[in-house]
DNA sequence: CGACGTACATGAAGGGCTCTCATAATCATG
DNA sequence: CATGATTATGAGAGCCCTTCATGTACGTCG
């Protein structure tokens, strides 16, 4: 039995209209192609869908069996090519986001909140990029975003700039290093480094300042979370380069000082890569808007 | 947009199969016919729906978008198509009933009620042939099964007998006519007769005894149920003649009397109408075989 | 890094399928 | 019973889809 949506919609039609003629209107075909159709349909499931007894052709028992299954499966149908039309239109598509940048969750979240009021049937996602390469993924479009401050584009990729910001160091306040006006490699040999557990290559702190210099610190420690390791630095058990935008609440507090990394204050800058297709799409524009705007509010303290 | 069950067929078995070589085997189609299709699909939808950067085809979003379509739709088909094979090897159908007659309820239900357990995929249903033509109706397929006790079969129509039955007078123990050993035409002139709302060529009381005797009775009034009919005679507002089955609660109460119809004994039978192809029908025989034997046991008191 | 193998794309051609047109058969209705 | 409406049938044409043959690109393994 080789059943087509064709067929379900002739039925429907057929059920709709009252007869083969005004259905064919409907279809924009004759009487004789659905007079045929029904004939073949009939010969594919072996019975009669339709009476013949009475002339406007009625539904059989079989009939209404496969008239339900129209009408369970055309608006689903319906529903999908709606969909397309609006996701050629570009009002509408996925946006599923790798981070690579373990703190960008602090401004990601409020940003995508903003997103998702102003493109609500756009499919948002997030995918911490810890566990795969996500630059590969996005090529595989497997993701279609990624956030990261390494600038390496590989053909068919775009790296749209976001922002700048300034790797900074954070220490308690007790921290002997509390004294200096900023903070230089060497400072880092006899301290504990709190990083998230992610390679040296993903690091500011390292390859901004120490790789290049050669310095290793006493001891590397990790954590996960962006709370935990303010408040293992917090308490003195160690220090951390983190992004400013994260220092707005520690900055306040006189449990902490912060310092610029130095002697020339390191800047880097945020990255959104993108396929070059979707670069131009709508709704991947309106983010990268987004995402340029709001973190900057953010490291301002709102 | 043009989309085909077909072509949610192959987005699924691509994707099943994780390629088109495997997809065009599992499909009995070569791997260049599903390019084609897939070529042709993706022009329809007016972008891309595969991943063609990496080599074993992968969906892209609005791949993924179609592959949830087909796999809400396709279930659904297989469903039916289950079903129609079931329908044509006589597991499954209709059976919807017309009763004619309204004394019928009271062992058509414990039939069905078998009937059910045995055939729990047809689809069953009783319309109070009251107000309608039932012949016609089972002429155009509106419904699948008349039970009537007139037999006039119409080309196309079989009538396979159930059970004799016998119309029984019944009237009040207080009753006058309690005395008689049974009752005839003209014993109704003085009574109020108590009936079915439905024409008289329906009631056996008429078309059996009154009609060809031409006798009137004093006054007839109806109800629709048969316990209410059965309640009016009790408190002696009236007599009626009810098939026998129906009497099985009342032969037993000291408040009824019932007697038979007579001079001669009045005997009628049961019909259940149906289209002649729909006879050989295994449920439908299986019905058969339930109403002819149960209503019986119903008459003799279980 | 290069060669090979696998996987997909492409093009032409044939054939099957479905539609159209014309017409016949059948049914509803007055 | 006649007429109009509705469906069925048949033949032919055209289109679309499949197939076959081959080209191209990617992935992988030494």
């Amino acid at each position: 039995m080789y059943v087509e949506l064709k067929h379900l919609r002739t039925i429907r039609a057929i059920h709709q209209a009252g007869g083969l003629a005004r259905a064919a209107e409907m279809l924009n075909t004759t009487q004789s192609a659905l007079s045929h159709q029904v004939a073949g349909l009939e010969d594919q499931a072996g019975m009669e869908l339709f009476v013949r007894r009475s002339k406007p052709l009625r539904l059989s028992a079989a009939g209404h069996r496969m008239l339900r299954a129209a009408e369970r499966v055309l608006p689903e149908i319906d529903a999908m090519e709606e969909e397309f039309r609006a996701l050629r239109s570009g009002k509408t598509g996925r946006l599923h986001i790798a981070i690579e940048c373990h703190a960008c969750f602090d401004w990601l979240f409020p940003v995508l909140e903003l997103f998702r009021h102003a493109w609500p049937e756009v499919d948002v996602d997030i995918r911490a990029g810890l566990a795969f390469e996500a630059l590969p993924a996005l090529h595989r479009e497997e993701v279609d975003l990624v956030i990261s401050s390494d600038r390496v584009p590989p053909p068919g990729i775009v790296f749209n700039p976001l922002f700048d910001y300034h790797p900074t160091f954070v220490a308690s306040s007790l921290n002997p290093l509390a004294e200096k006006g900023f903070i230089a490699a060497e400072d880092f040999r006899d301290q504990v480094l709190i990083t998230y557990p992610v390679s040296r290559d993903k690091l500011d702190v390292f390859t901004e300042l120490l790789t290049p210099a050669k310095v290793e610190p006493r001891a590397q420690r990790t954590a996960e979370l962006t709370a935990v390791i303010l408040m293992l630095v917090g308490s003195n058990r160690g220090v951390a380069v983190l992004p400013d935008w994260v220092m707005r609440e520690v900055k306040t507090s006189a449990d902490y000082v912060t310092r610029p990394l130095g002697p020339e204050p390191v800047t880097k800058r945020m990255y959104a890569a993108t396929r070059e297709e979707d670069a131009t799409k709508p709704f991947v524009a309106h983010f990268l808007r987004l995402a340029r705007s709001e973190p900057v509010k953010l490291q301002r303290g709102f």
